[in-house]
RNA sequence: GCCCGGUUAGCUCAGCGGUAGAGCGCCUGCCUUACAAGCAGGAUGUCGCUGGUUCGAAACCGGCACCGGGCACCA
């Protein structure tokens, strides 16, 4: 019993995605088939995937993302190349700190009660549930990524990475340390970068407040200042107010001094170009602790900076009789203080921007504190320069420009975290200094391990002597968690190895990777943070960028939008789980789905969803696609007499009938054009065009046309079974390749039908198989285009049969008058596949000097281009149907004829048009006209 | 304020110099032995507005309008 025919009796009449797709998954896994050798043959082909988050489960985001990806590396598998797809998850340092905190706080904990060990034990335990959960979906997916190098960005490897990565950066002066105005986030009581601040406009209020002059009165006997500002608490920590140093009102009161109300500071007037004299009263208070420009300014004039709100954002001592204060409460306060004591103007209602906390979804507070930073500009000037080479390449070219402009002007990157969850940052306080604290001015030490932290500590403090021991304490502050994730491209292959030993094989081999598909969202978070790093850190690969650069392309995609046209987020609550779709359709109808909608150049893709009934008719398409795959290939198998593609061989050349070369010629174009689409990153079109191919010419028409070869009847003919042998072998040659061609997009569904067409063992996989050779003799234009003629004359006999009413079932004579011997000749050669599509009784084809000779005998008529198709069934005809048609046929003549003769009346376009333009205007109209002719004389034949 | 997308059939989108397209939805007729998750046929558009370039513009250039996004930000 062979595999086809245990197949065929196995096919159920619909595609049943569930049981097959895990089937796959399992038999893919197990065999290792994407666990790559990185001493095999084929050139190195390697994608590490965006880690998602462990923060709950994947969104439709994830599945597009995954989509993408795997329908690339699937293809390139295909292409021979050692494809090297490797997966894992981030720890997502605050994001899982902060749902963690949120438990703890719904049980009444807080982090400190459990204790550092402790809570990272929950951590640990969360990433479990977490991982485990993602993992399990994008197997569902059908992800071919090699499960056994996955990683996660806080497993042994990526710390060894971020410690070395940090050591090395720090001794390059890379990473330095030091008390600057961060951005503070007070609900996750940690700093953030400015990067996780979004600024959001929010209706506020502009106070006015009046400051005295110390000295009393001015010459012009002007006894005060009046600024504005929105955020009047921070009038505490004031040490100036700024005019612009042009303008002409205040020109003489600069140097002199103010009477900071409520706390009675003398705060100098100073001049300062970033004020503008036309906002306003033209004065700004300057609060140099609390707020960016207010810092330059300070630095510009030597200010002293006073903090007057502590990390929790509560005002501290320095805000004298406000101290305690929520900075909210301390806002109310302070104006109801200057009221009352008569330094408020007037309060206005004000929309402006506020900066916001990503995560803690609260109003970040610009405070000076001591942090970690990486110094930017020399990473972002090497990748500026790299860009000239582009190295990397984005897709589409549009993002070059945002990713080179964020990396102009870049500021200092704020690395520290006061999270536990995360990378402990690899410095060493040494604690015997300050009197066992760390403090602002402790000194610390940078090293790979506490062993060596105090190797050099005890250099530098005890003089390389244990007579004072030193006493070291780790910093306790872990790093943004996309310092780790700007190490992933070579972190997960093994960077960086053994000490003074060779590079890792698989570093090795694959890296740089081939392509790095993203989201735009997270060009600035991570693509140029991967970029930067690996220009710091890849040196040993040589300075040519291309040596270097973790990618070569970057595959910029869009995000997923809801029904409504909104980001699907899990904050929004309006995620979609893919695995419901998945449960409902499969795993290929979404995945189909997702890339087919992609096609633009990075757009964003709305999917469509019935949030009562958890139906998407996208989604659903692709399923009815699969299942018209499915139902073809059953057809095959129910065809092809128990033989395979390749016991069948290739057809014979000689023996090809009209049909066969056609669709041969066919596949080879989309053969073709489909390589280039999934090589170019366009895979929507690819998806489209193997979508049309395989439904509207393979299944609609070939298959059509060969049902009558391939069943030749009662004691058939030698002829006739050579006939159907040759039918057969092209079907099967046909949709053996179509099956490879989809399964970068659809891979269960293809590897099921190709193991039931091809009886290939379970063991051996489409996945594993080439890319089908391209049939160059194959490609004929000339008969694609007379086949596509061939197809519009049946369609006009089909038209003429609906108009008549004929049932089915019923079978009418045909007659095709055309003066053209070409296409007289192939509609001849035609002549059984007509008679089969059309239900033709008869099928004459006539000249027209015959057709003129016969007796004109009622009939209906229609025309394709100078083709006549006649249908002489007298009796049945609806006379006012025919009438319509045929008027609609002129109508239709008419606005050509006039739009081509207008054309071609204009001697400008007979003169500069190219000439074939020309001609083919001329043969269009003449066409046309002839058209017009024809269908104005059958209208007037029916009386 | 600066930058980037988008505006084409009821919906979702392709087309990006030579006579307007697909899928879904809609209408009509069909259970034709692969598939009703199907087959055949059909209807549907001042291609946002406005100038210009061109023999010819949905497409190229300018302006405008509206929608979406990013960056910066004046207290």
């Amino acid at each position: 019993m062979t595999a086809p025919a245990a197949a065929e009796a196995a096919l159920a009449k619909t595609y049943d995605p569930a049981g097959t797709e895990s089937r796959w998954q399992q038999a893919w896994e197990s065999s290792g088939a994407f666990h790559p050798d990185p001493a095999a043959e084929g050139d190195p082909f390697s994608v590490v995937i965006p880690p998602p988050n462990v923060t709950g489960s994947l969104h439709m985001g994830h599945a597009f993302n995954t989509a993408l990806i795997d329908t690339i590396v699937r293809f390139q598998r295909l292409q021979g190349k050692n494809v090297l797809c490797l997966p894992g998850t981030d720890h997502a340092s605050i994001a899982v700190q902060t749902i963690l905190e949120k438990q703890l706080k719904a049980e009444g904990q807080r982090k400190e009660d459990l204790g550092r060990e402790a809570f990272l034990e929950k951590a640990w335990a969360w990433k479990a549930e977490s991982g485990g959960t993602i993992v399990g979906q994008l197997r569902r997916l059908g992800y071919s990524v090699d499960w056994q190098r996955e990683r996660f960005t806080l497993d042994a490897g990526c710390s060894t990475a971020v410690i070395e990565a940090f050591n090395r950066l720090h001794e390059q002066g890379l990473i330095y340390r030091g008390e600057y105005l961060v951005n503070w986030c007070p609900a996750s009581g940690s700093a953030v970068s400015d990067l996780e601040v979004e600024m959001k406009e929010v209706d506020g209020h502009l106070w006015h407040f009046r400051y005295p002059l110390t000295a009393g009165a001015a010459a012009d006997g002007c006894t005060h200042l009046e600024v504005a500002t929105t955020r009047p608490e921070t009038l505490l920590g004031d040490t100036a107010v700024a005019v612009n140093p042009k303008d002409p009102r205040y020109a003489a009161l600069v140097g002199q001094t103010l009477a900071l109300p409520l706390v009675g500071r003398q705060i100098p007037i100073v001049a300062d170009d970033h004020v503008d004299a036309e906002f306003g009263t033209g004065c700004v208070k300057v609060t140099p602790a609390h707020d960016p420009n207010d810092f330059a300014i300070g630095q510009r004039h030597n200010l002293p900076l006073i903090t007057v709100m502590a990390r929790d954002g509560s005002m501290n001592e320095a805000a004298g009789r406000f101290q305690g204060l929520d900075r909210f409460e301390a806002r109310k306060a302070v104006v109801a203080a200057m009221d009352a004591e008569g330094f408020l103007v007037k309060v206005e209602d004000y929309r402006h921007s506020v900066p916001f906390s990503d995560r803690g979804k609260v109003p970040v507070e610009p405070l000076l504190s001591t942090q970690w930073f990486v110094r930017t500009e020399p990473l972002a000037a090497r990748c500026r320069e790299a860009l000239e080479n582009a190295d990397p390449r984005f897709v589409p070219e549009r993002w070059t420009k945002v990713y080179r402009d964020w990396l102009t002007d870049i500021r200092d990157w704020c690395i520290s975290r006061q999270l536990w969850w995360g990378h402990r940052i690899p410095a060493w306080f040494v604690v015997s200094e300050t009197g066992g604290e760390i403090t602002d001015s402790t000194p610390y030490v940078v090293a790979r391990d506490e062993a060596e932290a105090r190797t050099k500590a005890e250099a530098q403090f005890s003089g390389g002597s244990h007579a004072h021991p030193v006493v070291l304490e780790q910093d306790p502050d872990a790093l943004d968690t996309w310092f780790s994730s700007g190490l992933w491209p070579f972190s997960t292959l093994g960077w960086p190895g053994e000490l003074n030993g060779a590079e890792p094989a698989d570093l090795a081999r694959w890296y740089p990777t081939s392509v790095l598909v993203t989201g735009f969202d997270i060009i600035f978070f991570w693509v140029a943070r991967m970029t930067m790093m690996a220009g710091a850190l890849m040196e040993s690969r040589g300075d040519a960028s291309a040596a270097w650069i973790p990618f070569r392309d970057v595959y910029i995609h869009g995000l997923v939008r809801d029904e409504n046209n909104r980001k699907m987020s899990k904050s929004a609550g309006n995620g979609i789980d893919p695995l419901l779709l998945i449960e409902r359709y499969g795993a290929d109808a979404l995945r189909f789905a997702l890339v087919r909608e992609v096609a633009g150049a990075g757009q964003d893709i709305r999917l469509d969803y019935d949030r009562k009934s958890d139906t998407s008719a996208t989604v659903e398409a692709s399923r009815n696609f699969a299942n018209k795959l499915w139902n073809a290939t059953r057809f095959a198998l129910m065809n092809l007499g128990g033989e395979t593609p390749a016991s069948l061989g290739e057809p014979d050349p000689a023996a090809l009938q009209l049909a066969d070369r056609w669709i041969l010629s066919r596949l080879a174009r989309v053969n073709r054009e489909t390589a280039e689409r999934y090589g170019n990153y366009g895979l929507g079109e690819a998806a489209k065009g193997l979508y049309e191919f395989a439904w509207n010419e393979v299944c609609d028409w070939y298959v059509e046309l060969i049902k009558r070869r391939l069943n030749p009847g009662e004691n058939p003919s030698p002829a006739a079974l050579a006939d159907q042998r040759t039918a057969r072998a092209v079907l099967a040659k046909v949709l053996g390749e179509l099956l490879v061609m989809l399964h970068p997009l659809m891979p269960h569904l293809s590897e099921e039908l190709w193991h039931g067409l091809t009886g290939q063992p379970e063991s051996s996989f489409l996945a594993l198989q080439s890319w089908p050779a391209l049939d160059q003799a194959a490609l004929d234009n000339q008969l694609e285009a007379q086949f596509a003629e061939l197809i519009e004359a049946i369609r006009v006999v089909r038209n003429l049969r609906a108009l008549a009413g004929l049932k089915p079932s019923q079978s009418a004579p045909v007659s095709f008058v055309t003066g053209r011997a070409e296409l007289a000749a192939l509609l001849q050669e035609a002549n059984p596949d007509i008679t089969a599509l059309t239900r033709a009784e008869t099928v004459a084809v006539l000249s027209p000097e015959q057709a003129e000779a016969a007796p004109a005998a009622k009939a209906l008529a229609g025309v394709s281009g100078e083709l006549q198709v006649l249908l002489p069934i007298e009796g049945l005809v609806d006379l006012d149907a025919l009438r319509g048609r045929l008027e609609k046929d002129i109508a239709k003549a008419d606005r050509e004829i006039n739009g081509l003769a207008g054309r071609l009346a204009n001697p400008n376009f007979a003169d500069k048009a190219p000439p074939e333009v020309v001609l083919e205007c001329k043969a269009n109209l003449a066409e046309a006209e002839a058209q017009a002719a024809l269908a104005r004389r059958r209208l007037g034949d029916l009386g």
